[in-house]
RNA sequence: GCCCCUGUAGACCAACGGCAGAGUCGAUGGACUCAAAAUCCAUUCAGUGUGGGUUCGAAUCCCACCGGGGGCACCA
């Protein structure tokens, strides 16, 4: 613990008893939040769960729970809290639930930053990965996290990255990866590749030089063969956030028009032009290119002949359509032979004009490109492919994968601007898998992306080596039920996933070809309305948070902050409010559980008023739809209410052997260990019960006692609340608008004039019109 | 510039088109205490960004504008 003697001053008071490593003896036996965390861990770790690795389990019963995996950066911040909060309710949720539940864990292991950290510190990417997956998982163990452990992977593994290498290759086959050139971020100084990130302002970030361009023959995957599919396929993502939707839409960008081709007066050459509007072509005012080569002369107009003028301008972009456009000044359909007509008449009429005489056809282009995979770096999947000066480029043949990266031998930031595999003579050199002949490996690595497109397919059985994922674990949990991720992957991440996901499916390895049934958004984390991250520092620590409060009043004050795709401002949130309400429902336990141990409460005494015990029942069902819902927030308010309810109950009516109040305080227990699994633990053990509440169940409930016997209805005169009447629940219509009408508040209030009109709506309103 | 989301008490957030308030924080008062902390109880405060519209009835649906957040962008 921190030397913060205030902070865990407020934590003793609260029962909570600094008792240090998971196992320690109690030192009196009040709070042993941190103790618990063997209790906790036991089910998720050491016992294994039903139906893992796969086994005979129906899938209908299965759930599969995942979160975005973290990269492993330094330790768990904030954000990585919020997200496994979310995912590990649901998780709990389910499982109470009486679901099989797979809860799964691994790390996005691969990337620049393990290359920067060891470049600066004169250490091995590895280690310095490594060593942060292994405090990364403590963390997780520390905040209380259920994952399943056997599902743990790392994409940084060869035994992952190989599978890399092999979808590789499948892609290559069918034809889905070629190689193009393609500029990258060039910093002269370094003589070096920058990624985006690393470009600061248009300069270098490790050395201010002016960054330029460079062109280099690169990788791509050919995902805009899969645009179409990827829009359509929506249609079955009813359970996506509607935004991320329209960001993919945007981002696939279709548009239905035609290409035009332009003579160009005097040279021979015609300018293709693409056209979302073929109708206005009549309109057309003057033609504008990407290069300069032809300014200055003249087009002719394929629909009618005239000649336009021919502008050069740089906001044509030469990558997106044909590298020049038309410009119509806006003017109208009717032009020409078009007049009269609808525009959808008027387009169909030019585009089938145009494809007649031969200068223009109709097309649909997308502003989705294609994925470039290629990166210049060492910390990474090697593509598995060899030049060879005689037979050209050879993939590596399947049996010889995975191509592993070497350990030594290489620079990690050449001088010379190769990419650092390069420099690693003695691994670069191979025969050709063809010819036998000397031969160079591909000395580039693969995006990240590549890696976290598919690892949710390998979970159920990381160690499986017959193909990257083991068919049985598919049928058995995949695809995944609840995906849960910040709205930074909305575009790339998640459409890169769908596409691999498709390609998987049309090789005849997945039965779906959409991989995340239901996702879940969360916000980010910050702090008095600054975000936090590495460059800006981060200004609240995860570690000091918990502490302070304790693991479960973060994981509430997380979840109850609000919605869980909003941002929360951890300046106007409460963890001290959060460790009151957990010290509050575990002293109720702690009384209930006190009178079952001393005998007290005897026999036919405490059996709880009815009301009370609907009132339980009813919190209890509303609960479950919330977290059904995902509304973890308002789910905790009602479970806080039912908190206030059951002490009152005690307090005032029942007692601490109440029947009503045990059985209440029993599923809050339950509820609660969704959201801060250490004090439902404690105080349902306080209770009497051996065994964890995670094995508890979700609390039953009565639909008996859901029914209220008596509403209040309200009735207003013209909109104004005039009285409330206490009516039967299933009360008529006309037994309710008589009711209204004699009530005597209404009678002087209408004073003998009968209202013009009279709106029943049984059994909580009725609305007289005068 | 285009598209999406969003504006509710001092703060965070709730509210099937039907009584604006479930919950939390803060503030205030009370109980307990020699006193304080902790705990318990109670109270306070908005008419829902602005202006229109639809409706018997609008925080909720529609339109416009303003503010905040996000996505795309000299994208044809």
């Amino acid at each position: 613990m921190p030397d913060n003697g205030a902070a865990l001053a407020l934590y003793r008071r609260h029962g909570f008893v600094d008792t240090g490593e998971p196992g320690d003896p109690l030192p009196d036996g009040r709070g042993r939040e941190l103790v618990l965390a063997k209790t906790v861990r036991r089910p998720f770790e050491a016992d294994g769960l039903p139906g893992f690795p796969p086994s005979a389990q129906p899938r209908s019963n299965n759930r599969y729970v995942v979160s975005m995996f973290p990269y492993p950066s330094g330790d768990l911040h904030m954000g990585h809290a919020e997200a496994y909060s979310i995912s590990d309710a649901i998780a709990r949720y389910l499982r109470l639930k009486g679901h099989n539940v797979l809860a799964a864990i691994g790390w996005d292991s691969f990337g620049l930053p393990a290359e920067n950290a060891a470049f600066k510190r004169n250490l091995s990417p590895r280690d310095w990965t490594y060593d942060n997956i292994e405090v990364q998982a403590e963390g997780f163990r520390r905040l209380g996290m259920s994952f399943d452990w056997r599902t743990r992977l790392h994409t940084s593994d060869p035994e992952y990255y190989r599978w890399n290498q092999w979808l590789f290759l499948k892609l290559y086959e069918r034809g889905l990866a070629y190689r193009a050139t393609a500029p990258v971020n060039w910093c002269p100084n370094d003589r070096t590749v920058l990624a985006n990130e690393q470009v600061v302002q248009g300069r270098c970030e490790r050395c201010g030089a002016v960054v330029g361009q460079r062109d280099l023959t690169q990788w791509f995957f050919r995902i805009t063969r899969y645009a179409q599919r990827l829009l359509d396929d929506m249609d079955q993502l009813g359970g996506w956030p509607e935004d991320v939707l329209t960001m993919q839409r945007n981002w696939i960008g279709r548009s239905a028009g035609a290409y035009v081709d332009f003579p160009i007066e005097g040279t021979g050459q015609t300018v293709r032009v693409f056209t979302t509007r073929p109708e206005t072509l009549y309109g057309a005012t003057f033609l504008v290119v990407a290069d300069t080569e032809l300014a200055g002369r003249a087009a002719v107009n394929p629909v009618n002949g005239e000649r336009i003028p021919v502008h050069a301008a740089d906001h044509v972009v030469s990558d997106y359509g044909t590298g020049a456009s038309i410009d119509t000044g806006g003017r109208p359909v009717d032009c020409g032979p078009l007049t009269g007509r609808t525009v959808a008449q008027a387009r169909d009429a030019v585009v089938r004009d145009l494809e007649r005489t031969g200068s223009g056809t109709a097309a649909v282009i997308y502003r989705l490109r294609d994925w470039l995979i290629s990166r210049q770096r060492y910390w990474g999947t090697p593509i598995p492919m060899v030049h060879c000066p005689a037979c050209g480029v050879v993939p590596v043949p399947e049996d010889q994968l995975p191509v592993t990266l070497p350990e030594s031998g290489f620079e990690l930031r050449p001088g010379s601007g190769e990419p650092p595999l390069a420099t690693a003579r003695d691994w670069v050199s191979v025969p050709c898998p063809r010819c036998g002949g000397p031969a160079r490996r591909d000395v580039d690595t693969m995006d990240t992306f590549v890696d976290s497109s598919w690892y949710f397919l390998r979970y159920p059985d990381p160690a499986y080596d017959r193909g990257p994922f083991n068919p049985e674990g598919i049928a058995r949990w995949l695809p995944v039920d609840d995906y849960i991720g910040g709205k930074e992957h909305a575009i790339l991440h998640l459409l890169y996933a769908r596409f691999i996901t498709k390609v998987l499916h049309d090789l005849g390895m997945l039965p779906f070809d959409e991989p995340f049934r239901r996702l879940t958004n969360q916000g980010q984390v910050i702090m008095a309305g600054k975000s936090m991250s590495k460059s800006l520092g981060n200004l609240v620590d995860l570690q000091d948070q918990i502490a302070r409060f304790g693991p479960d009043a973060v994981r509430v004050t997380m979840l109850f902050a609000g919605p869980p795709e909003d941002d929360i401002d951890w300046a106007t949130v409460s963890p001290a409010g959060a460790v009151k309400w957990l010290a509050r429902v575990r002293r109720l336990a702690g009384e209930v559980g006190l009178a079952r141990s001393d005998g007290a409460g005897p026999d036919g005494a405490g059996v709880g008023s009815v009301a009370a015990r609907s009132a339980v029942h009813r919190l209890v069902d509303g609960i479950d739809r919330l977290m059904d819902q995902r509304r973890f927030n308002v789910a905790i308010a009602r479970m806080m209410e039912l908190t206030t309810l059951l002490r009152r109950e005690l307090d005032h009516a029942g007692g601490v052997a109440d029947r009503v109040v045990r059985e209440g305080v029993e599923a809050l227990c339950r509820m609660l260990s969704c959201v801060a699994p250490f004090s439902a633990e404690d105080a349902w053990a306080a209770l009497g019960n051996e065994q964890s509440v995670v094995e508890a169940g979700w609390p039953e409930v009565d639909p008996a006692l859901l029914a209220v016997a008596e509403v209040t209805c309200v009735v207003q005169v013209d909109g104004k609340v005039r009285a409330r009447l206490a009516v039967p629940v299933d009360i008529g219509a006309e037994e309710l608008r008589s009711r209204a009408l004699a009530a005597d508040r209404i009678v002087d209030e209408l004073n003998g004039r009968p209202p013009r009109r009279v709106v029943v709506r049984p059994p909580t309103l009725v609305n007289l019109i005068r």
